[in-house]
DNA sequence: GTCAAAATATGATTTAGATCAATAAAATTA
DNA sequence: TAATTTTATTGATCTAAATCATATTTTGAC
């Protein structure tokens, strides 16, 4: 239904191995056993790519787009990260209970790659700086999983917003001019606000020329009060 | 200064071992490789154990007592996990930049084993499995994350504080009545809300007989309508 | 054992942000 | 293109929880 095998986008699985920092450190025999079953598949804007408690036998490299990871829960939405290509998505409890513990949908266009979840452990075991990368990987996102808490519940609404824009700016789009592909409901989930919330604070900023903002085109006008308002909370 | 060799509570790593998950998996040989120069460290309640943004050489391993780490920002201060005997703390940035990312401070009389950081690495380098048993631990614990990320945000004060005293009941003392170490003003940090809020939010539990709060002896009288409640929001 | 300091508790007030309500503007569909 | 639905915006109101103020109890020091 959601998925069809993109030729044009991957006839080769080196291609994108040699983007992606976990995949690049393979050498070509044990590249070649993560994918021998790999597929792909390509998601419209808004289509559920996994959900929030359901099993999975396959890890996802996303390989174009953007996609929402989230939590759900009350009639609530709360996204906890943004991904963009060549990160590897959909394996929180890879180690735990083969679960998805949270759900992830496309914002654009998103093409994505599935990879044995038996041969990337299989892989761990073999290659240490394979696992060691991964080691890496899981750090770090755990690190930003502290951030966002630390932020969020310290924070109040200019601080989280202010935060969420540089986010955007930096982590994501890396330019001080983008189109930000999330809904204004999706941004504030992202912020643990409503959209009410997030629109007023925006006009703020925007009032106080901080950002420009024309639909969905934002630009940061001045970066550096906007780094003190999310620093000072 | 604040901490001196121990010897009555370690003079055999293998006695630690033995109840530690990782470090069980270890043989002798790894074993006495990385104990090579590991040592003790107690602490007094209150204590601190490191600080947030300070730089490491040792992971830590509790051994006895509990630990609370904490993220500090804005004259606030977040408790992010309580830590009991044997687990592996002070480790979140160890492949990433070698720095705390929270601090942590000692609740009671605290034990502590220091491993030496370039050790533990060369180990998870030569053992697969101690590495997996690695990915393992710092998943669950991004699950937590996870987990109290959506809870603190998405639930209010009766749903957050009920959510902590089933925390402290099941995951932390094992039973239903305990006596909780912590201070008011720490277990309201632990819920990201204020001492009041806390306080008042125990109260009402009390009055609606779901527990017992003298001094610090908390009894759960009512668990499944204090999970309801957890759960609910 | 007395006194000072800290932690706990409770009431009164304020406020940030949610909710509710109503347009306005876009995007989709027919 | 008009009609319909969805999304964005703005204003008015409400409320949960913070803050402030003040007792009360507990703890620790002398």
């Amino acid at each position: 239904m959601v998925g069809i095998f993109n030729k044009k986008d991957c006839n080769n699985c080196d291609e994108c191995n040699i983007k992606s920092p976990i995949f690049s450190i393979l050498n070509s025999k044990d590249s070649e056993f993560l994918n021998f079953d790999r597929y792909s598949v390509s998601y419209k804007p808004g289509e559920l790519i996994y959900k929030q408690g359901s099993s999975y036998t396959h890890l996802i490299n996303l390989t174009s787009g953007l996609v929402k990871l989230y939590l759900e829960g009350n009639q609530k939405e709360l996204i906890t990260r943004i991904c963009k290509p060549f990160e590897i998505i959909g394996g929180s409890g890879v180690y735990i209970d083969n679960k998805h513990h949270n759900s992830a949908a496309a914002i654009t266009e998103v093409n994505a790659c599935f990879v044995d979840v038996k041969r990337f452990k299989e892989i761990i075991r073999k290659n240490a700086l394979f696992a060691e990368e991964y080691i890496k990987i899981i750090s770090e996102r755990r690190l930003y999983s502290f951030e966002r808490l630390g932020s969020v519940m310290q924070k109040q609404m200019p601080g989280i917003v202010a935060e969420a824009i540089i986010y955007l700016s930096e982590k994501i789009f890396d330019s001080a001019r983008f189109d930000i592909q999330l809904s204004r409901q999706e941004l504030a989930n992202y912020c643990g606000i409503t959209k009410e919330g997030l629109i007023r604070t925006m006009k703020e900023f925007k009032d106080e020329k901080l950002i420009t903002l024309e639909g969905n085109i934002l630009e940061i006008l001045d970066g550096k009060t906007l780094h003190k308002i999310s620093a000072l909370g």
